[in-house]
DNA sequence: CTGAAAGCGCTAACAC
DNA sequence: GTGTTAGCGCTTTCAG
């Protein structure tokens, strides 16, 4: 009844000495299936929500070695997949009955180090994290942590456990295959700084290296310096590649979300998808589908991936032979072909109509 | 040297073990300003980079009353603007040497509950969410943590502790008047099932207050029952709208990403904005900047917003007087005006080039 | 500079 | 059904 004033919480003994029985009791009517008497449970339940009470887990972890979470550690970029990634991660653990528990966004290893040993300071269940590159220091307190580790998004090259993601490199070469098949010949890149998006980096390794392997050698690379911002740096890039190579005939972009700027200014310059110079990107996002003309983007099945993972855990933590058998399963991305790349856009009728009000003035 | 083969995690007491001094010693070696001998340190240092010692976080919050970190609670919904609000909170926590853990998103107040208790559970230095509304027992059991409670994105009507954030209705109103003083009578609004989205619910109801009270009663409202596949939803959910009410000549919308699908609905439709139909929407995210023509949209500072909660937190720690005296801070909204629903379209380069490629066939 | 003792809040393993 | 004892891994406090 009486409010906690002290700074003091409130403790199973407070709970012990209100209700008259032991520490021990009180530990027992909590738990849903501890031997206790209905009528003790009552009066002990009682007091309990009249106070407010709340188990301290710090306390319970340290008594039952379970601290009954698992570490999400993910990066800041590419932030649209990985929200996605995030939400069928989190959707698929919580339905096990597991509590995921993350993270702040990382922008580069040396943050991810921090936060790793953070997460593995308060002995986690399991880890799921992005499949790097981790600092050395990083991988081998994973390792050592003799936990469950799940690498998602990218798949590592040397996978610390288990491993569920994409071949950046493949991806890239995958994409270049694409636009030079369908004649594309000066193509452009527009990406963030490898330092914070070595994904984004090793998707314009894959793409350069394709494209040299075909005899497309002059590519224009244009990045920026911050995660935040993306479409407007993006759209800066864009200005500065026509600037470069006002011939250039295609542009791989890093994201949804750069390609949406890069194809916008593109068109403010007269230049249209996908006979002026077509757009390319990587993720698959909302908007891709849903821009005009439709972004042709690698899908990469974000919520997928997070379900998968979030699978393995469950899986681990159920059965040590599975967690103790690392699992690498390589998702294969999807090339999803839109307008921005291919076939020859109709006037819609937007420009039917200004083409209308253009000719009644 | 040896890997650590068993179950068991390496302690304290093993390094003390390995390196000859006792508990005591190596807690105060690994911490930064621990007396300790150089030589003594430097050897209970090397023990535990070999061994991937981490100290037990748990035991430590136990023996010392302190967790050391901030929990973060936060509706699935907005995300696009949430994402912003974590970011500038996180980097502003992390600045200052507070770490943030984040709870995964949750769906409903119900689920709020669940992951408040999770959180609180873990004996936080402070909570960070967003507000509201909350269960009655989620409310009850926040007051009674005894910490810093500081809620987020919408102003509570009463808050639990510190606030930041906007009134939904009032800026729902606002853009009613926007609209409405632009001339525009038939209006309609696409926002999700309240029952996930209780701010766009709030938003909604403001807006339709003003233009009732503004003697625009005949509106139509259209939304969607899950907060995945927002883009999809909200271009369906246009294309009902638009059925039923051909002559509607403004819509408002949740988000700019629903904003954005209605607008390419519109236009598919033959639709032009804003001459035929206005399109405006919530939270002025890089899309609504970046799309063509450019979302008329309601901005609320999403990063500043967590970078002043993160504020708010610090001081709270710091200074007891500021946690005990809660401060309320009222983020105005504010109405950026672009071409969705202002100005008569030109016929951009895409437009004439198109115009051009037209008339040739 | 180092160590021994006590205890943080809780539970496992036994008693009764 | 309930209580007792003995820790979990660490820090605080007090002695040296």
């Amino acid at each position: 009844m009486c409010k906690a004033d002290k700074r003091k919480k409130t403790t199973m003994a407070d709970l012990a000495r209100l209700t008259g029985v032991s520490v021990m009791t009180v530990s027992r009517a909590l738990k849903p299936n501890g031997s206790t008497s209905a009528e003790t449970r009552r009066r002990i339940l009682e007091a309990a929500e009249n106070l407010g009470y709340l188990v301290d887990r710090s306390a319970v972890s340290l008594a039952t070695q379970r601290s009954g979470f698992v570490a999400v550690v993910t990066p800041r970029s590419p932030e649209a997949l990985f929200q996605d990634i995030r939400n069928g991660l989190c959707d698929g653990l919580l339905a096990a009955g597991v509590e995921p528990l993350l993270s702040p966004p990382h922008d580069c290893p040396a943050q991810e180090e921090t936060l790793v040993v953070a997460a593995l300071s308060r002995r986690p269940e399991a880890i799921v994290l992005a499949g790097g590159p981790h600092t050395p220091r990083c991988s081998r307190l994973l390792e050592q942590a003799n936990i469950p580790v799940v690498e998602i998004f990218n798949l590592p090259k040397q996978p610390i456990g288990h491993a569920i993601g994409f071949c950046e490199h493949n991806a890239g070469r995958r994409m270049a295959r694409y636009l030079t098949k369908e004649g594309y010949r000066r193509i452009g890149f527009l990406g963030g700084d490898p330092s914070w998006d070595p994904c984004g980096g090793a998707l314009r390794g894959g793409f350069l290296d394709e494209l040299r392997h075909r005899g497309v050698s002059d590519l224009l690379v244009q990045g920026w310096p911050r995660p935040t911002m993306e479409m407007a740096s993006a759209a800066k890039a864009t200005r500065i590649l026509l600037r470069r190579d006002p011939d250039i005939d295609a542009i791989m972009c890093v994201s949804d979300k750069a390609a949406y700027a890069a194809l916008q200014v593109c068109e403010q310059r007269g230049l249209q998808a996908p006979c002026d110079v077509a757009i390319a990107s990587f993720g698959n996002t909302e908007l891709a589908a849903h821009s005009t003309p439709g972004l042709t983007s690698l899908d990469i099945g974000a919520c997928s991936i997070g379900a998968r993972a979030a699978d393995v855990v469950v899986r681990s933590l159920k059965d040590g032979q599975f967690a103790a058998a690392p699992s690498s399963e390589e998702i294969q991305t999807k090339l999803k072909e839109r307008g921005s790349t291919h076939g020859t856009p109709k006037p819609c009728a937007h420009t039917k109509q200004l083409l209308h009000a253009y000719m009644m003035r």
